[in-house]
RNA sequence: UGGCCUAUGGUGUAACUGGCAACACGUCUGGUUUUGGUCCAGAAGAGUCUAGGUUCGAGCCCUAGUAGGCCAACCA
């Protein structure tokens, strides 16, 4: 609904226009190209949301081309993980390709350019041509085998194909112009020999193409419309053209249109890193315990922590589609998942950190089973029973012996309610020897009408399952780890990133599944791991609740240390920032609130000194409101006593200049 | 010593061919609540990097700066 008023991003504004310009809408195909030599992960996310995104809205078909070019890094496992991946996110993709198909038919348009005198062989070590390719801000010189002749670059290329030489000794070039100033287009390389088994071609070929060559020219082949990447291809796109153009050349018959690359920024998170290199170093130093750990990135992380496929797919449409450096806050992760499972996940009761409660006025044999609303988001979610007993464990930070009154749990005297069922007094504590508290002695009442501040969540001890739970923290502890050039991205991992408890859960969740998830009340979103067993429970915390008290406290507790923080932020503004402020809008105002405005700005300026006002006079031009509120202040100046000076006058003068009637006005006044 | 790209509240994204800068997250109030969750109501926070120019009018157009990013793999 909502869905016609929204904005459009950039990419989508191109497709418009080129549809206004006469594409048919049959023509829209778009395509994901992972290099099958890693783990997806969420920057991976942004482009598949923007690509199958595309094909949705358009109703547009979208290939799944692996980019199988480099057989020495890629490898099969991958490529299934990466379409469980994409299948778990919920997007379907037309066909299921490979770069490796085209693996002919690019040997063929290559002959064909070598035979047009648009690719040679070069023979040189791959040092000598990066000295020749020259710098960004130099240009390149010409190999001495550019000019080798048609006959003798066909023979060579032919005999590189048929295994005749090793690895490094010849290439295949493009010949474009050594001086561009994009260092793409200095002759290019489009294949190396490599006798390398290939994950699907086996060991049929001994040359293998490079990127620039093969990617193109297998959007080309698809007919893809819009070939969509992130911003550091946008060099390539000179040299995506260039190719596109020589095969067209070629094939214009079978393959009419012609491919469009644009570019957009990629995702950044914070706290986190997003290169393939790094995670997979993660992986094999055992910082974490595989791809799939819930700490990291990677999809099949976040999918093992608990997110769901509708929370990034949420998140991805939030973070929105720009050609800016941009770093998104996990916050909005946290919060897409935090709006997606607080419709679903049924809630339950476990306590983690658990502190004995003996109810002193409740028979020790009597049991009492109550109902519990399973979701209050939804009603068909239903009710289950929950045990009660003379014996219960309750958070241990859910109670204090002593505490103020902004404190709406359990303290000596106090009252709080247990959610589902009594509420419950604290009369007093037993302690071990070391002075620890050992049980909370409590006495109940029966009349759950009462109004109290606090409500508890808390277990029957002599029901209670056990289970593991794992809560996690970031990775990193710092918010960009991988930005900084003198420190490694590993000094900053953070130690304490996983803390595993063993916690005590309200005996519904006896039977829970691997992947179901709960709302542990109060506490956060669970779900059931992959190890767990019909043995063994075990949880990942997926997020926690959102807390102000966790927030609050800080303050509220604050013995003495950072008393001083706060207050210092809300000192009074200073006079001359609220005259600043409100003269930014002032020439936007009616009549009527100028008027008001005015005179509260002439108020303020009798707090004012030259010092402060001073550099306001230097304010731009455009910006009349600021410099008609300078004067004004500047006309109390003058009026209690202040002597002109040249910046006085260069400030009056110029005003007087202005375009401005308001501020010529008050100008004149001086 | 070159080329290309980018610049809007703390963060991210909007603002159709110039017309009083909007939305989301975050932050802060208040209300409801048997979750200090959810929900509801509200607030603060930006003259759109700087300086000029064009215009009745510029975040959008022009010029010049400044800052950041990308570009020298037989990787993708």
């Amino acid at each position: 609904m909502s869905e016609e008023t929204k904005s459009l991003h950039f990419i989508e504004h191109i497709i418009e226009e080129d549809l206004k310009n006469g594409m048919p809408k049959e023509h829209l195909r778009f395509r994901f190209p992972p290099e099958p030599n890693g783990y997806l992960h969420i920057g991976h996310t942004k482009a598949i949301g923007i690509s199958f995104g595309l094909g949705e809205k358009y109703n547009a078909p979208v290939n799944l081309r692996f980019d199988d070019t480099n057989p020495s890094k890629e490898e099969q496992e991958y490529v299934d993980a990466i379409k469980r991946d994409i299948s778990w996110l919920g997007y379907q993709w037309a066909n299921e390709l490979y770069s490796s198909d085209y693996f002919q038919q690019l040997y063929d348009w290559a002959v064909l350019m070598i035979k047009d005198g648009k690719a040679y062989v070069d023979s040189q070590s791959s040092e000598a041509m990066a000295e020749q390719k020259g710098t960004p801000t130099q240009v390149g010189t010409n190999s001495p085998y550019r000019n080798r002749s048609v006959a003798e670059n066909l023979d060579l290329f032919e005999r590189m194909k048929d295994g005749e030489f090793p690895a490094g000794t010849h290439v295949l070039r493009a010949k474009i112009d050594m001086e561009d100033p994009n260092m793409l287009m200095r002759d290019p390389i489009m294949y190396r020999v490599m006798h390398a088994k290939h994950h699907r071609t086996g060991n049929d070929w001994c040359i293998y193409p490079m990127y620039d060559w093969t990617h193109g020219e297998s959007d080309y082949l698809e007919q893809i419309s819009h070939s969509l990447c992130s911003l550091e291809f946008k060099p390539h796109r000179k040299l995506y053209d260039w190719f596109k153009e020589q095969v067209y050349t070629y094939a214009s018959k079978e393959y009419p249109l012609l491919p469009k690359q644009r570019e957009f920024a990629r995702l950044n998170l914070s706290y986190t890193i997003m290169s393939k290199r790094k995670l997979l170093k993660l992986v094999e130093d055992g910082v974490v315990s595989g791809w799939d750990d819930p700490r990291m990135p990677t999809i099949s992380g976040l999918r093992r922590r608990g997110y769901t496929p509708n929370s990034i797919r949420q998140f991805i449409k939030k973070v929105g589609v720009a050609k800016r450096e941009n770093v998104i806050d996990v916050s909005l992760l946290e919060f897409c998942v935090r709006e997606d499972l607080n419709k679903t996940a049924p809630r339950i009761m476990a306590v983690l950190d658990p502190i004995k409660v003996v109810i002193t006025n409740y028979p020790e044999d009597k049991e009492e089973w109550f109902e519990a609303e399973n979701n209050p988001e939804d009603a068909s979610a239903g009710t289950r029973k929950v045990p009660f007993s003379r014996e219960i464990y309750i958070e241990k930070e859910d109670f204090k012996e002593e505490a103020g009154s902004k404190f709406f749990r359990l303290k000596l005297g106090g009252e709080v309610r247990l959610k589902n069922a009594y509420i419950i007094k604290a009369e007093s504590v037993v302690k071990d020897a070391n002075g620890n508290i050992e049980e909370i002695h409590c006495t109940y009442i029966e009349d759950t009408t009462k109004k109290v501040k606090g409500t508890l969540h808390w277990v029957s001890i002599k029901h209670a399952i056990q289970a593991e739970v794992r809560e996690y923290d970031r990775l990193f502890l710092d918010a960009a780890p991988d930005s900084h050039s003198e420190k490694d991205f590993m000094e900053f991992i953070n130690p304490n990133s996983l803390k595993i408890v063993n916690a005590f859960i309200e005996p519904s969740l006896a039977d829970a599944k691997q992947g179901e998830q709960f709302q542990f009340q109060r506490i956060g979103y669970f779900n059931v791991d992959d190890d767990a067993t019909a043995e063994k429970l075990v949880f990942n915390k997926t997020v926690g609740l959102r807390d102000s008290w966790a927030k609050a406290k800080p303050k509220a507790s604050a013995g003495t240390s950072n008393k001083q923080a706060k207050p210092q932020q809300q000192a009074q503004k200073k006079a001359i920032n609220v005259i600043q402020q409100l003269g930014k809008k002032y020439t936007n105002l009616s009549e009527e609130k100028q008027q008001k405005v005015r005179a509260e700005i002439l108020e303020l300026a009798k707090e004012v000194t030259f010092e402060e006002l001073e550099p306001l006079f230097g304010t731009a031009v455009k910006k009349a409101g600021t410099r008609i509120a300078a004067m004004l202040t500047l006309s109390i100046l003058l009026k209690n006593g202040l002597e002109k000076n040249e910046a006085i006058d260069d400030f009056i003068n110029k005003a007087l200049e202005d375009k401005n009637e308001i501020l010529v006005a008050e100008a004149q006044n001086l």
